[in-house]
DNA sequence: TATGAATGAGATTTCATTCAT
DNA sequence: CATGAATGAAATCTCATTCAT
């Protein structure tokens, strides 16, 4: 996987163990919080009320709010991101299956977490220029994995479309429904049925002929 | 088109003309000011001062910020709206042609406005309860009048699909890939191909066959 | 008189007389409580109080903490500015007369206004970059003032010194004694005698032999 | 020399050899904050990192930050006092003498630290009641060392001036020109001149007739 | 219809200082 | 002798909204 853009957050604390602890303690009363009322109307106050840590205090392990939802993407990017790893590693699998897979963990993943997910991606314009960058560099890693594999099963005959580039793109996006515009289809359908469509819908995509 | 949930915005000025002028001044100038800062960063000052419209007189056309949020809304949606009247007016058009039709036109909508659409889908999440229903409920007419298509589409032998409702989310939700990803292929793609290509990938959701 | 860099203190209020008197009211208080605490100690809320503006509303008439004392430095320059104006005016009187009478009312202005010039020029430091240029840039013009005046002596022959710009500078730091090191004699001499003392000593410095 | 109204600064560390290193390393860490960035703007962490003390430590040897700014004052004073010992003390040297050399040393001293210099003398200001007071305290006598000088040379007819307080307060003030006012002439004479040039004015003012 | 004046509440951030070990 | 954790108080500034005319 190629190096992404990166963005450190300055602490005024060294011991990295306690500041990843804290840090796991900060988001997650920011992410209740975020998911709740949105990246603006939480305020540092409620933050450090939800997560017993002192207001004055928040600013020893993060140096901005804006640091808090970057590393609140962090989170949820470090939780998912050994799925998009397996996209490039295991060169050896059947394309299909290891697709299928893919798609059929990230759903799960993202159906579990779909307020955080919902949270990220309308608040994540609001970063800061720096935050933004690390955080738009880190997505457009993850179209490159799932390019990979398409580009390995159409080499191997198993997919087929003229831009795996933009399929790619469209894939990742698609795994992202949920969260963005579920709330007009989800009491209609079982998670396994949502995911069967959508899965059908990508290897449709891939002009990959099921056999049923 | 069923009847819509309905918010009227409240202002204290009674012709009608002169609202619906000064509204569009204030959207036109808040649409601008949220694309480029977001909806939290925008000031009503900041509306007052590029619309033109004074601060306090801003309040006889609206009766709170959240106002102009949802109006801007209904603007975009009104700009677009008889392109989903037509998908359940014209019952006679090969549905087919109907449909690539509606994409068409629609991404280049949304081309044209993608910061707009950006804005919107980001931000109605911070509408206020009132509002916000009655977005969702726009929302959710606008993916029944594509099932309506795609039924009529199915009855006819165009389409095939088990899941008509789950396949029209999906359209309307692909129709909005560029404001929201945009940025990650915008530049390797023309739009006529970025147009093509979803255009593909949509039909082949629907198990349409292309001769080329 | 050349032209001297300027600072514009930005204003959201249109009506220059308003802001005008506004601006004088809260110098006023500024004033007194930048004489009591110094600037850093006073505070936004302190001036608030003690000029009887709301807080909020201060940020109206001036854009940020530091207009203040930059606008409390302009208005003491104003009151003064006409002694400097003389100065290069009026080239008939007799140099020396001229001086005289410069230093007599500059002291006499600098004696009823202390607390206000030892404000002023222990903390005129703590102004931002543009703020401070302009402070310096005018004080620098007044040197510049002194400077004429002191050439047109010494071309009709009433001063002699090897360093007109030099003694000028000493002489506008020497008519600040009284703030800055007061402290120190006050209690034993009477303004009068210590004004005549000034007067002998910035006369030495430029050779004049006075007869009593 | 008179006693000086003293201040003592409470440690909690008995070894007075360690306290004293420790306070030299926090006033010369402290004092380039402070000429930087001014009294108020310098942080206690600031000079922790900037001293290599850890920021709790540091109230093992001052009690509080108002301290340190004392101990700096001490520190600038303690440098040169000797000068002025010598005022006192050598009384056998030619007057005019020893003050030219007076002069130039403390024009010396002042023109290396000049950042120091205005830093106290703007700063001092917001000493704390004790500090302060102790800190007038040493300045006054300083005053009266000069004064010494020059009533002796008065008495040996070499000065004239029939008010020799003043004059000696003339003189100190004279003498921190430089740091105070310095922007507005450093750049345009050398630092002999300017020397020279404060030489004889100070001269001029205790009537000494100079043969060059 | 239109506007300038005014306000209360709250947001983020910084700091000197103390506690506990 | 030395340190990391913690805190309370305050500061500057912004904003949506209302008042009074």
């Amino acid at each position: 996987m190629e190096k992404e853009a990166e963005k450190k957050v300055v602490t005024k604390i060294g011991n990295k163990n306690i500041v990843k602890k804290k840090h796991d303690q900060i988001i997650r009363a920011a992410g209740e919080l975020f998911a709740k009322k949105g990246y603006h109307s939480t305020s540092m106050r409620g933050i450090s009320e939800a997560s017993g840590i002192n207001l004055s205090y928040l600013y020893h392990y993060v140096s901005s709010k804006d640091d808090i939802l970057y590393l609140f993407y962090l989170k949820l990017h470090e939780d998912i991101n050994f799925l998009y790893q397996q996209l490039e590693n295991s060169k050896n699998e059947d394309p299909i299956e290891q697709l299928k897979n893919f798609i059929k963990l990230f759903l799960e993943y993202t159906h579990k977490r779909k307020d955080e997910m919902l949270t990220i991606y309308t608040e994540s314009r609001h970063l800061n220029r720096d935050s933004l960058y690390a955080v738009l560099s880190i997505e457009s890693q993850r179209v490159k994995s799932i390019e990979k594999l398409i580009s390995r099963g159409i080499q191997k005959g198993y997919f087929r479309t003229d831009s795996p580039h933009m399929v790619s793109n469209i894939i990742q996006y698609m795994l992202l429904i949920e969260p963005l515009r579920g709330w007009n289809f989800r009491h209609e359908y079982t998670f396994t049925r949502f995911s069967e469509l959508i899965t059908d819908l990508i290897l449709k995509a891939l002009d990959v002929k099921e056999e049923k």
